[in-house]
DNA sequence: CTGATATCATTTGCATACGAATGAATTTGA
DNA sequence: TCAAATTCATTCGTATGCAAATGATATCAG
């Protein structure tokens, strides 16, 4: 648009289309939501190249088992930000895998406790190492500063 | 741990406890993965509580053909970060509301093209401000320089 | 021209992710 | 104390998201 010779009336036409191009368009590649997703998609595809038998949500469940100890499946779902219908998934998989064990709470019957198996505490301590290059490398397109920038600025809208 | 009266045994141990917990430990939210889903969540919680009947991924799809027209279904699927399997669900989904509609590429007969159906128009013209408005409110938690900040080390990584 | 490659779309299988509904157990409050 | 509200876990339904396999079509190279 506006590349032809222009008549008077060609003249408004540009002028009302640049006017939509510069104000009223909406670009879909500029939104922080849209930006957000591929940022988190990427991460994703470097957490599968380097741990390819666990997942992201699996990895931050033994993870936070490993930190804290025993737990309830409500309480771990919290800790790491899934919803109750999540964490049965996740838990559900990793005990078919033998890297957690569940039991019931002695006194609140209503809880499921979770804990790391021998294999789940082998496993984790064995994979943080790779997670923190992930996280490195998830970070390297920035300099060391800027990455201090983005995760103070990203864990204010998280 | 560290709490207690110390034997010279036990100032040992608490040495070493200090430093796993300092150096050794593994905190999980403090990872970029980790925080990049919550804040990834949190987008899509605003969203689905101002656009309730559509998502995300399907805002993207109209917006993008609303921005480019008619396009390949596979073709869509690059410019807005979907695989085709992923692309296939979410076209199919606008397709039985009536928001696109689909026919065979003339010459190329693998190609599905994919455009807006005039209701499909209406919807993301109508839609459009309110997107605005949740990518605001997304960002509402930092300062206008914080934002700008953000969304380019954030470009950065996805 | 034709066999090897590449592209486009589809399908299947698996893994989040969340709303809503349900049931069991616990806690609260009048 | 006991009915109401809350909490914990489960289940169902729907929607991404991706790997891998498949089939149809198109392009490329010799």
């Amino acid at each position: 648009m506006g590349r032809l010779e222009m008549s008077g009336e060609d003249n408004l036409l540009r002028l009302v289309e640049a006017e939509d191009g510069d104000e009223n368009n909406y670009h879909l590649q500029d939104q922080v939501g849209f930006i957000l997703r591929k940022a988190h998609q990427r991460h994703v595809a470097l957490f599968a190249s380097h741990i390819g038998d666990l997942t992201p949500p699996q990895f931050a469940a033994l993870a936070k088992l490993h930190d804290i100890g025993e737990t309830s499946q409500n309480q771990l779902g919290t800790l790491i930000a899934m919803d109750a219908a999540t964490v049965k998934g996740v838990i559900d998989r990793l005990k078919a895998r033998g890297l957690v064990e569940v039991s019931k709470h002695e006194v609140d019957k209503r809880r499921l406790l979770v804990n790391l198996t021998p294999q789940g505490r082998e496993a984790i301590e064995r994979l943080i190492p790779l997670a923190r290059a992930i996280t490195e490398e998830t970070l390297a397109p920035l300099t060391a500063k800027e990455a201090a920038t983005f995760l103070r600025l990203l864990a204010k809208l998280a």
